[in-house]
DNA sequence: CGGTACGTTGAGTCATATCAACCATAGTGG
DNA sequence: CCACTATGGTTGATATGACTCAACGTACCG
């Protein structure tokens, strides 16, 4: 699990330049973070931890992008949210003290720093700052939570998935050419707006047909982002 | 907004009846938030505040069940979540500092404290152990907003309905008769469910021809608890 | 070259939403 | 006290969005 090519990121730096967590700690904090920390690199595809386990920290990211899912009934990938450079991920099983309720799954290689779970209790009650950043920051994904549970249940899978690559947009970004960054199976497409992959792809035809997207494999351009807001209904 | 009849609850009395987030304040703490909050009382159908509106701090309940929704693009309500004594509400848009994104309305009469909102900021950074519980709360609310999302996206109506009652029976209880103690109209149900409230109708009768349960009016006896639980998936 | 994972398309089915009519109940005001 | 109205509950008929199943195409990889 050593990388000697790979620098270590050195936590304060860290925060500063992705804007995690961490960034209102002291040096002193920092520096216990930096000796207590793991630094972990996982290849596309591999799991972090999986749903179910006991898991005795939690991840920073640090670069790559990680899906975080939950599995259904009938084995079905429910993706519940992405996780990029300044995310923690795994901190609500930590501060529960519970089994993971989620997997974590690599989309693309990821460096992350790996931290035993005391530091997060350890963080909340040393530093106050630090504590109100992260009751800000479990709300805001509560938030989200809930505008996605009535949007779930009020919205037709046509208007989810424009809604979601107006988020993926937002998110990871497109480049030059209106190329979406992020890259994502069918598949893990539908396992985010929560439908079947077949109904994804006549959607995402359709919506090329409506000249909202262009389409060339795996690759989606964006060509109309207001006619895609509009559809998404807000 | 006076109530001489009513006896103000005093906070570390209730903190410890009702077991609510203010459990482990010191006394200076508890006295502090007596002098500071205003004591409210809601008759049913009331509105504590107001989806999109700026709230200027948050609700401990003491007495009463509330409702808390999201209005979807049609006018639909979605039903977040149920508040009842102990539970704090709006929290969330308070710490956020962002304007409401529900809505709070009285199901049962209620007795609240309004405190301001700065309170919560000022806890969390002053006692640490408030600010562990707070996070802990937040967390497990988060917990059940995912798993919520999952239920939504990938079970049946008639699944999502078994298990809402199944939740509603842990939430509020049933009395000698098995009687579900919370009364929520069929459209409440539907709005929990995220579904028509015709399908609530015919669901639900559906579910008492197989002897599941036992209806009359919005009176809902719970006949077969097991069954009900094996339909709903988990 | 065969294999594995992903993507696409078509056909058929079903659960659920929608629309419409009607009944029951309770509160209101003349 | 009764008509009036509002709200909630129920049922039936109909429409349809979305899922499932199945077949087949495509692309990359060792």
């Amino acid at each position: 699990m050593s990388h000697p090519e790979i620098p270590v990121p050195f936590c304060n730096k860290c925060a500063f330049e992705i804007n995690s967590i961490f960034k209102h700690l002291t040096k002193d904090e920092a520096d216990e973070l930096n000796y207590l920390k793991e630094f972990r690199v996982f290849k596309k595809g591999a799991v972090l931890y999986q749903e179910g386990s006991r898991i005795s920290g939690f991840y920073c990211i640090n670069k790559g992008i990680i899906k975080v899912f939950k599995t259904g009934p009938d084995g079905k990938e429910q993706i519940i949210r992405f996780a990029k450079p300044g995310d923690i991920i795994a901190y609500r099983s930590v501060l529960s003290n519970e089994p993971a309720c989620t997997t974590a799954k690599v989309l693309e290689e990821a460096y992350t720093c790996f931290f035993p779970s005391e530091i997060l209790s350890t963080l909340v009650k040393k530093n106050p700052n630090f504590a109100l950043d992260l009751v800000k920051l479990i709300c805001e994904e509560l938030g989200e939570a809930n505008s996605y549970i009535i949007d779930i249940a009020q919205k037709t899978v046509r208007e989810r998935l424009a809604e979601v690559l107006l988020k993926l947009v937002a998110d990871f970004g497109i480049d030059e050419n209106n190329q979406l960054k992020i890259s994502l199976t069918r598949e893990e497409l539908a396992n985010i707006v929560g439908t079947a992959t077949e109904s994804v792809i006549r959607l995402l035809s359709e919506f090329k047909s409506d000249r909202l997207v262009d389409l060339s494999g795996r690759k989606i351009i964006i060509l109309n982002l207001k006619g895609l807001e509009k559809l998404s209904n807000f």
